[in-house]
DNA sequence: ACCTCAAGTATTAAATAATAATACATACAA
DNA sequence: TTGTATGTATTATTATTTAATACTTGAGGT
């Protein structure tokens, strides 16, 4: 897959990012020839691009195994990550100030493709170490952020979405159905809000709002998780929407 | 500073990388020809690597302005970092309790060379932006983390860290005499803990305990922020450290 | 203790792929 | 409009990466 008629395209530099996108949930630590067969590069290639990674304090390495892991730089590019938006500076307060004021998880997620992606979290319960960490992507049609994010746009992107954009069973529950998809987008736009139950956890209610922007197209969405032991749909809308609307007014899209 | 008598380095992907540091806290959005002065390449160089990094999804580009920024990609790679270091699978669950329990602020900081680097924060009042956000690095000698992490180690290492290591003047009550910080240091190894104030930031006490390893070092110590507004000192270490101990002793080194 | 094999490391000739120089285009201001 | 700065495009040259291969190390099995 060396790519493009490009002549500013520098595949050595795609070749070294590929390296680190080898790494993920499932794949914490690498050796040279787990590399060589998640990346399908060559061996010397991978054994260059690596060495100047771990030269360059981008890649950590086990002396003993010899296995690489993700270094502190990684955490790093967060943090400039987290300078860059706007919104993040906008919306952490406000996250803050509902966090202490409900004692709920409350997480900001931003649409990054087909993808919805965690950007701030306050977890305030014990909860799946994935559900707690940002920079965890999941498709956008299977989340309520997801679903109230795209019922912001035009009636032609929503279907064009519904009709393409992955959808992934995680639980038995999860809806796949595109066509009841589109009815919850349908009605996030109506209400302003959409509440989804057990889509990427069993027993876990999402409860989620947009930040729209000036356009009133909403690219940020700010959603809250509750566990659906204690209580059901109607009274998580009822106890937690309007401090949500509140949160989501404050943050300016 | 094209380095190297090293026939495996890859200059390329280390000029990529450059593109990649330029941005930070006080540089978040950044042209061709800033990137070309932070970074010290050529010119064309420059717009190659931007050209591939933008092509990999690894930087945006506002097409009015032209400047480049970080992208979600960032916090992807974040996200992979957290799943690849064990200590955070470990901290979170007991951070998460403590700061439900406390209601304070509560960070996990890791030793990164001679800077201290938070990887977890929980913060619980609103506070400065860059005090709430993970991938900050601070000098270990200027924080009670790095000091109490130091702790741990021989004689040997913390003299020559209190020798060495830098020592940034961030407030103007933080303490820059060597001697001191050692003094500091000393303290922390009898008493388990480290309490420090006014040093990042004014009217801000700093209570933190390690994370030991097996072999009684630790490179990760888990640290509070209190306001000193209400309260002084003595009183944070009477009410706050037993539960900070409780919550270090259940996190694996 | 020895052998085997897989995994990591080192070396090189060959040529691809990146470079640097320069020319062109566009946007913004004077 | 003209001028200047910034971004974009093109190309010959060659430095740099490549890919192939040989060497070294270490873990597991017998």
């Amino acid at each position: 897959m060396e790519k493009k008629q490009d002549n500013l395209y520098v595949s050595t530099l795609a070749r070294g990012l590929k390296i680190l996108r080898a790494f993920d949930e499932s794949h914490v630590s690498l050796s040279l020839t787990d590399l060589v067969s998640r990346t399908g590069l060559e061996k010397s290639a991978v054994q260059r691009m690596a060495h100047t990674l771990h030269l360059e304090g981008m890649l950590e390495r086990d002396p003993n195994t010899r296995r690489f892991r993700p270094s502190h730089a990684w955490l790093q590019l967060a943090y400039a990550y987290y300078w860059s938006d706007p919104v993040i500076a906008s919306a952490l307060p406000k996250l803050i100030e509902f966090s202490h004021a409900n004692g709920e998880t409350i997480n900001l997620a931003q649409l990054s493709g087909d993808h919805i992606i965690y950007s701030l979290r306050l977890p305030n319960h014990r909860t799946h170490f994935a559900s707690s960490i940002v920079g965890r992507r999941l498709p956008a049609l299977n989340t309520a952020a997801g679903r109230v994010m795209l019922s912001t746009r035009s009636d032609d992107e929503i279907a064009e979405a519904c009709a393409n954009w992955p959808v992934l069973q995680q639980t038995p529950k999860t809806l796949t159905d595109r066509a009841e998809i589109a009815n919850s987008i349908r009605a996030a736009r109506q209400d302003g809000f959409c509440i989804t139950r057990d889509q990427m956890l069993l027993n876990e209610i999402s409860l989620s709002a947009p930040v729209k922007g000036t356009d009133g197209i909403a690219h940020t969405a700010v959603q809250i998780s509750i566990s659906a032991i204690a209580v059901n749909e109607d009274e998580v809308v009822e106890k937690f929407l309007r401090p949500l609307l509140d949160t989501t007014a404050g943050i300016l899209g």
